[in-house]
DNA sequence: CGGTGCGTTGAAACAGCTCAAGGCTTGTGG
DNA sequence: CCACAAGCCTTGAGCTGTTTCAACGCACCG
C-alpha cells in the first residue's frame, strides 16, 4: 500500500487540498492515521461512473483531481442533476441513508480521488473526536449547500441563476488557490440546465448575451471572467443595486 | 430533572415518536442514557422562536408536539422557507457548520420540544456507536429531503408542487401514525408558497381548483383529502400516466 | 368596531418553454 | 486521413404558465 501511495504521490499530510476536504485541521498523528486508511486508486477515464445509484455503500471518496457529477432519475425518468464535484470536495453521504448510494456518481473528465472506506473512517472518528465533528461538519455544510440550490431555484431568475452558477465555480477554484477569472469547466450546458431547472436553449441564450456584453464567455469547456464585478452583480452577490442597469 | 421529565410525562423510551426521531432503534439501556441529557423546557408559544440565526449553536431539537418553521433572509432581504417540521422531526443541524444558527426556527402553533445540548450528544454519541450512526442517518435523510425539494423546484409546475407538498404533509402525519386524510396544518398558504417558489397568488387559484374538483381541501388550517389517488396522481407520484385526464 | 394581515379573483404582461431547423465538434470506422 | 454520424449548441418564432398589479372580502385581535 505504501507503494501504491508513493506511485501516486499522495498523502494526506502533503495533499494541498487539506484544508478543503477536512477544513479545521487535524493533528499531524490524526492525519497519519486518516492517510493509513485511505486508498488511492487508478484515475477515472471520462464518463467513468465512481459509483451507482443502488451500489452497496462503502466509501465517501475526496476528490483530488477532475470533476465529477451526481445525478439520478425522478419517478418520471427525467434526470436529475444534483451537483458537480470539485478537487477538494467529498462525495458518497448518499449512501448513508439505506446503506447503498443514492444517486450516480460520474466524472465529467479524468479524475482520481482518494477511498475513504466508511467502516473504518467511523471506526477512527470515535478514535478522534475532531475528525467525527469535522465530518459532521462536512455534511452540514453540503446541507447548507443545498437549501443554497433550492434558494437560487425559488428566488433568482434565468440570468441570475447562470450568472450565480459560474460566479459560484469561480468562487470554489478560488478557495483551492487557483486561477479563478480563467478556468477549465468541463461540464456540458445541457447539464447546468438541469441543474439550474432551465431549458438548454435559454442557457445558450443567457451565455450568448453575457459574451456580447463582455462580462463572461464560456466556450469549449473554458471558462473566461471578462467583468467580476457585474458577474456578481448579476448573480445577486453584491449589494449594489445602481450598477444593475448597466447589464 | 426527573421532576421535570414526570412533569412532561416524558421520556425518550415512552416516546411513541422514538421511531421517527432516530429510526432504528436503539438498546433500553441507551435509550435511558440519551434520555439523561434531554432537557424539556415548557412549551414555545405560536410565533415564539426555538433559535434564531446568529445565535450560538448549543442543542439540537427533537418536535414533540406542534410545527415548525425554518426560514432565513436572502442577501436580497427576501424571506427564504426552508422547510416545515412536525412532530418527531429534528432541527437544529444547520448550527453546525459555524457554530452558531443559520436558520431562524419558529413555532407556528404552540410547540414543545426535546432540547439536546450538542456536546453531551457528541460525547454520548463516542460511547454509543449507533448512537452516532443515527446522528449521520438522520442528518443524510435531510439532505436526501433537500435533494427532494429541489427535484421539485426543477422539474415540477405548480400543481404538481401544491399537490405534492400536501401529499407529502399527509404522508408524514401517516407515518407518524396520526390520521392523514384530515389533519390540522398550521401553515399559512403565503409561508407554502415560499416554500414552493410560487407566489400566494398561484397557490391560492390552484388550492381553489383542486376544491371544485374534490380532491383536496384546505380551509382554515384544516386539510382534508377526498381523492387521495388523484392527489397522488397530481403530485407525479404514482407512475398512471392514464388517468392525468381526470384531473 | 375598526384595523391589519391573509386569502381571493380578475385582467394584463412577460419570462422562459416548446418546437423546429441548421451549424459545429468530436469520435469512429473505412 | 477523410467521411460520416451522433451529440451538443445555437437561433428564431410562437405559445403558455405563472407573475404582477390591483381591488376587494374575510377573519381575527385589540
Amino acid at each position: 500500500m505504501n507503494e501504491m501511495k508513493s506511485a501516486f504521490n499522495a498523502s494526506c499530510f502533503n495533499c494541498g487540498l487539506q484544508k478543503i476536504c477536512f477544513p479545521t485541521g487535524l493533528l499531524k498523528t490524526d492525519i497519519d492515521r486518516l492517510d493509513d486508511i485511505v486508498e488511492r486508486k487508478s484515475p477515472l477515464k471520462k464518463n467513468q461512473h465512481l459509483y451507482e445509484a443502488g451500489q452497496k455503500f462503502t466509501s465517501i471518496f475526496a476528490i483530488r483531481a477532475g470533476a465529477v457529477k451526481l445525478y439520478s432519475y425522478s419517478d418520471l425518468g427525467e434526470e436529475i442533476v444534483h451537483g458537480f464535484y470539485l478537487p477538494g470536495d467529498v462525495v458518497g453521504f448518499d449512501g448513508l441513508i439505506e446503506n447503498a448510494y443514492l444517486y450516480n456518481a460520474v466524472a465529467l473528465d479524468s479524475t482520481s480521488v482518494c477511498n475513504l472506506p466508511f467502516d473504518q473512517l467511523s471506526e477512527l472518528s470515535l478514535k478522534i473526536p475532531n475528525l467525527n465533528q469535522q465530518i459532521l461538519t462536512v455534511m452540514s455544510k453540503k446541507m447548507h449547500d443545498g437549501r443554497m440550490h433550492s434558494e437560487l431555484l425559488i428566488k433568482r431568475n434565468a440570468d441570475q441563476r447562470v450568472a450565480q452558477f459560474i460566479w459560484n465555480m469561480a468562487e470554489r477554484y478560488k478557495n483551492r488557490g487557483y486561477a479563478y477569472d480563467e478556468f477549465r469547466l468541463s461540464i456540458l450546458h445541457r447539464d447546468v440546465a438541469l441543474y439550474l431547472g432551465l431549458t438548454p436553449e435559454t442557457v445558450s441564450r443567457i451565455l450568448a448575451k453575457f459574451n456580447a456584453d463582455h462580462i463572461v464567455s464560456w466556450k469549449k469547456k473554458e471558462v473566461i471572467i471578462y467583468n467580476e464585478k457585474l458577474l456578481k452583480n448579476i448573480a445577486g452577490i453584491s449589494s449594489c443595486e445602481v450598477c444593475k442597469e448597466a447589464g
